[in-house]
RNA sequence: UCCUGAGUAGCUCAGCUGGUUAGAGCAUCUGACUGUUAAUCAGAGGGUCCCUGGUUCGAGUCCAGGCUCAGGAGCCA
């Protein structure tokens, strides 16, 4: 426990973390570390891991004359602490070890019945045992890199005098038709108070109307933008869609900013240089992790075929990222270029493109990004009809085409990393479009206010933070790069 | 939700047109060895073949239904 007061605590005994002993220009200095046991080879050598780094300190065992009782308990998953002295290595392989000259077992770990071994499990097995994939190498480096790119988000922001505010997680309504969302009811269940219709009766319920867990704080947001000019939200957002996908989940976490006075130009510089931050910040602050995860990758492409194997081992994708700048096109445009495609002509595509309206499927956005620009690719102006009641109309085209001011960030291998618009700030346009889509307007007079009380220009977007964390580690599921992922038929841990 | 594939030892998997006692590597245990890096060598233990029902003299294998997982699609972030 860490106590702020008068007296002054150290939160760590005296122990040193292996990502400082392993970077140590000092040697022959007694030291204690800490931490689990990786790996215990020959009876001398301790592959040590305290989670600071994806790297192992070795600590050498002089098993001759060490009792042979603690030897027995030194197993792969125990807790240890060592202390003794750091020297240079006397082996290849590692620059320093630590001699032990006391082990001390802080834990045991039954080696009949601990399930992870030195030496490659599947993701799916480590999957289900979430609760401890935190000790390989694997997922040590993904939560690390997690942290850094969150933090990073923060710094981004708040560098730029953004606001962190925090939206609700229980919402009144669903007004906003992002998806299907989760109820969130006090009843009991078998005993559910009906109206003299029948109808369930939620004045009855605990805040007297029905709720449920927000979707999205984006309407909310915009009310703090129209006063604080520039804010963001970073936090849990849930939709119960039955998606069984390696990119949904059915808790994620979302970062969305609100910026009042911007367009859609300066919307998609605000996305465009947040993600480059966030990726820098990862790759200056997690080099030993990116490597891991990319030579995690090189091993795995090697069981593809070649033809499916990615030009761009995962740290050049990183760079390639930073060094350029994302391309961007209207829908229009897209459709233009996806029309004339290769695939397009030879009937590749299982959807073909046959005219201007409907909505792009994965398979045309991958072949823009991965196949056509083969970098990120930002689209705008989608046609009206497909895209949010909230977004700001444009005037028709020449051939009546309406269009919104939307835009879609889309990234080599997850697909749509952002989604945003310039919001619709004309009340009479927005009344007529909430009408025409049957959006309640007397749920969200609140939101209208904002477009009768000082209205402005403004423009957003939505992140899902874990396809951000997907791009940057490489990994190919989702469910991997959260702690605790949910997903339809799943809640363990 | 739809399509495709999978479910056999703690893990990763093999098991052919149905046929005695279901196999391998790794892990574990015992012993040997001891500067190892997925250590090595010898031996041992370890199975509800996902579940339910059916066909058959006989089912890990065939059929039906279900459950779970993976990949793809849809929905989206």
């Amino acid at each position: 426990m860490y106590f702020c007061g008068s007296k002054k605590y150290t939160y760590m005994s005296q122990r040193t973390k292996i990502k400082a002993l392993l970077q140590s220009q000092q040697t022959d200095i007694d030291v204690t570390v800490k931490g689990w046991v990786r790996a215990f080879r020959s009876n001398r050598f301790i592959a040590l891991n305290d989670g600071s780094t994806n790297n192992n300190i070795q600590i050498v065992v002089d098993f001759e004359n060490t009792d042979p009782a603690l030897l027995k308990r030194i197993t792969v998953g125990a807790a240890i602490s060592v202390s003794g002295k750091l020297i240079a290595s006397l082996g290849k392989g590692q620059t320093v070890e630590v001699i032990a000259a006391n082990i001390d077992i802080l834990g045991d770990s039954d080696p009949e019945k601990y399930p992870i071994q030195p030496k490659k499990h599947s993701l799916e097995f480590l999957r289900e045992n979430a609760h401890l994939r935190f000790r390989t190498s694997t997922f040590g480096s993904i939560f690390r890199l997690r942290n850094s790119l969150a933090f990073a988000v923060h710094q981004f922001f708040q560098e730029r005098g953004f606001v962190y505010l925090h939206t609700p997680v229980i919402t009144q309504s669903d007004a906003e038709g992002a998806g299907e969302a989760f109820h969130v009811t006090n009843f009991d269940l078998n005993n559910i108070p009906k109206t003299d219709t029948g109808e369930v009766d939620y004045k009855q319920d605990f805040f007297g109307t029905s709720t449920n867990l927000t979707v999205s704080g984006q309407l909310e947001g915009e009310l703090g933008a129209m006063a604080l000019s520039d804010i963001y939200t970073f936090g849990p957002t849930f939709r119960a869609e039955n998606s069984n996908t390696t990119r949904h989940l059915a808790e994620f976490w979302m970062i969305e900013p609100e910026v009042a006075f911007n367009d859609l130009d300066d919307n998609m510089d605000l996305a465009e240089d947040m993600l480059k931050y966030v990726i820098k910040y990862a790759l200056d602050k997690n080099p030993d992790d990116i490597e891991f995860l990319t030579q995690r990758l090189q091993e795995e492409e090697k069981q593809k075929p070649q033809n499916e194997r990615s030009e761009m081992s995962l740290l050049e994708k990183l760079q390639f990222c930073l060094d350029n700048d994302f391309e961007r096109l209207t829908y229009t445009e897209a459709i233009d270029i996806l029309k004339e495609s290769t695939p397009n002509k030879k009937k590749k595509f299982q959807y073909p493109i046959e005219g201007w309206g409907t909505d792009l499927q994965s398979e045309h956005e991958r072949y823009l990004v991965e196949k056509h620009f083969k970098k990120p690719v930002i689209l705008t102006d989608y046609p009206k009809a497909i895209k949010a009641f909230y977004m700001r109309q444009n005037e028709p085209d020449a051939q009546g085409r309406e269009t919104v001011r939307a835009m879609d960030i889309l990234f080599p291998g997850i697909g749509e990393i952002v989604g945003g618009s310039q919001r619709e700030e004309r009340l009479d346009k927005l009344e007529q479009r909430m009408d025409e889509m049957g959006i309640p307007k007397d749920e969200l007079w609140w939101y209208l206010d904002t477009r009768r009380f000082g209205a402005c220009e403004h423009a957003g977007f939505g992140l899902g933070f874990e396809r951000l964390v997907l791009f940057v580690t490489g990994m190919g599921n989702i469910r991997d790069v959260i702690p605790f992922p949910r997903f339809p038929k799943n809640a363990e841990f």
